[in-house]
DNA sequence: CAAGAAAGCCAAAGCGCTTTGGAAGACTCT
DNA sequence: AGAGTCTTCCAAAGCGCTTTGGCTTTCTTG
């Protein structure tokens, strides 16, 4: 069932019949009633590609994801998804991810915008001065950035969380608790991210005239075995910290698994606070001690992410406002008082 | 720049291009040079919403995915799509997921097939008589399901892993070594995975007379507090297992941490045997007792279906062939003989 | 009541590609 | 040399929708 049939057979024009459907003022209230109603009786649905061929518009929002045997997809992935598919689903929006090389992703980025494949995208996991942002922000495709980057002579929308911020307090709350010596497990450093926490948690020791011993803070990939190296590492060495700030929770399994290995307690020789995204499979309060956390849903960010690319999509959100989401900071048993 | 400049400033017609560009046997390979030349030389890219148009194909495969508030993404999720992209970038295809209310996921693929908005789909997680293998089968797009579903009068392509194997072995082994009373935590028994995985304990358990206690088969969604609860009643009760098999790394997270809860240990209270999917972020040898597993990579199977996907595409595919894998079980510390 | 405005509808021209049905020229064969 | 066969290319017809420009009617208004 195409426009031709539908509109033979309410002996009316194409041209009716479409605006009709698609709410234009120039067309009778009662014969719209009438389309409307013939269409959703012969559950006339109108042919997308043909659609997008005359209108441009997809009705879909694009991610270009790094691929390569030797690039693992973070899992946050699937909880931003769960927050952008349920946002998205509401309003009949589909997701292409398009997978490119992790190291050529501009050219995917041109194809997609060049091939008008989809309406906007999203751009996750920023670096500073991050070549895709640039890239995106000439090829004039609406964009939303889920997390920051920066040095840039220009603005650009993004979404982000107050990571800086959520370092600060937890390292602040530390040393109110009595501990010099603190160490910070981190993510890959060329990420903006990582940058923020490290920056909060030195401003956070620089406010009690301490610092962030060079050999105290580590950037890894974020996976259980990292965080396992890095705390026995840490541990081992001269001026153990009391205190570990940790960037996720995966790398957190390990830091307990270590501080177990050498016979250490939680939080007796060491407190340790993470950053929870928020999984529903791994929660803090189940570890073998209550984990203290820094608490961002990574889902209701991809729902918010979703949001703002369909209020740019229909021009109802301009402008190039960045927003900064406050970070709660949960405490729980894995902090205590430095040890004597 | 499209089709028609392009054949302008070739002096060739429309038809000889669009020929020469896609392989056509008739026209002349000098002019096939050129034309090739000219294209790439000018950056030609035919627009791909006017090709769907045209052929109705769209370069792209399509996954339904559920969605709500209370539904969560299987964090295996992340890496049978990099398995997935792996394959689809180096063939120039794109996936597009299409969320949807989990309960109601018909109306989803409906949709996408009646709009041709993608070539091929694939199904993951299947239950028995699944009611999306039934209606994408009749709908007629090409499709590949991950995993198994049983009970139709139809046959399917599938691509799986020999979970019932798997169990068997590792139950097998476990009974061998002495232990009489095993437990298996699984996952949802609606689906197939668990119900095969249950099986293969069973059958293990026969072939030596033995059985598997009534309260000793828990299936729950695949969390890590899941596996803690599971163990820790199983460990509780009159006739606590000396063996465990586990349907996800994750879930033996928590087995780990209830056992050690209890003031037991592993293997000599309890021997544990998990199935692991293979995450790059978390490795049963880095266990605090290494775990021993039953191994197969998803993201291999991603790159399977990607790869079954495109050839059922252009038609290279027929048939209902569905595969089965083996599956490795991969020994270490945390299996031992029996406790007396 | 004639003229101008507004409302309601339509025919046809794209959007950019593929594909059908020829046609012209070159080549073979008797 | 004439008939038949390839080879190589082309014009034009879709694919199904949106949108431009214009044409009737009907409704105002002085």
């Amino acid at each position: 069932m195409n426009l031709k049939q539908l509109a033979h057979m309410l002996a009316l024009s194409q041209t009716t019949v479409s605006r009709a459907l698609n709410g234009y003022p120039e067309v009778n209230e009662e014969t719209r009633r009438r389309v409307m109603d013939a269409a959703k009786r012969h559950g006339y649905r109108p042919n997308p590609s043909a659609r997008r061929l005359a209108t441009g518009k997809t009705g879909m929002i694009g991610y270009v994801l790094p691929t390569g045997a030797s690039v693992d997809i973070d899992p946050h992935f699937v909880e931003f998804l769960s927050g952008l598919g349920d946002y998205a689903r509401s309003h009949e929006l589909d997701l292409v991810l398009s997978p490119a090389d992790a190291d050529d992703q501009e050219t995917t980025y041109r194809r997609i915008v060049a091939n008008r494949q989809v309406d906007a995208v999203y751009i996750s996991s920023p670096r500073p001065a991050d070549r895709r942002v640039a890239l995106v922000n000439t090829l004039g495709i609406p964009f939303i950035v889920h997390g920051r980057s920066e040095g840039f002579d220009f603005d650009y929308p993004f979404t982000d969380i107050d990571n800086e911020g959520a370092f600060h307090e937890a390292s602040r709350l530390l040393i109110q608790l009595g501990h010099r010596r603190l160490a910070l497990i981190n993510g890959d450093d060329r990420e903006t991210f990582a940058i923020h926490r490290e920056r909060g948690v030195r401003r956070a020791l620089a406010a009690s005239g301490l610092a962030l011993g060079e050999r105290h803070v580590c950037s890894v990939v974020m996976t259980e075995e990292n965080g396992y190296r890095a705390t026995k590492r840490l541990l081992e060495a001269g001026d153990a910290p009391t205190a570990i700030v940790c960037s996720s929770l995966i790398m957190a399994l390990g830091v307990v698994r270590a501080v177990r290995d050498l016979g250490l307690t939680i939080p007796g020789d060491v407190s340790l606070i993470a950053h929870d995204d928020v999984f529903p499979w791994l929660r803090p309060e189940n570890f073998s001690v209550p984990l203290s956390t820094t608490r961002s849903s990574i889902r209701l960010a991809g729902a918010r992410v979703a949001e703002r690319l369909a209020a740019r999509i229909s021009g109802l959100e301009e402008g190039v406002r960045g927003e900064v989401w406050p970070v709660d900071l949960v405490v729980r048993g894995s902090v205590a008082g430095a040890p004597a």
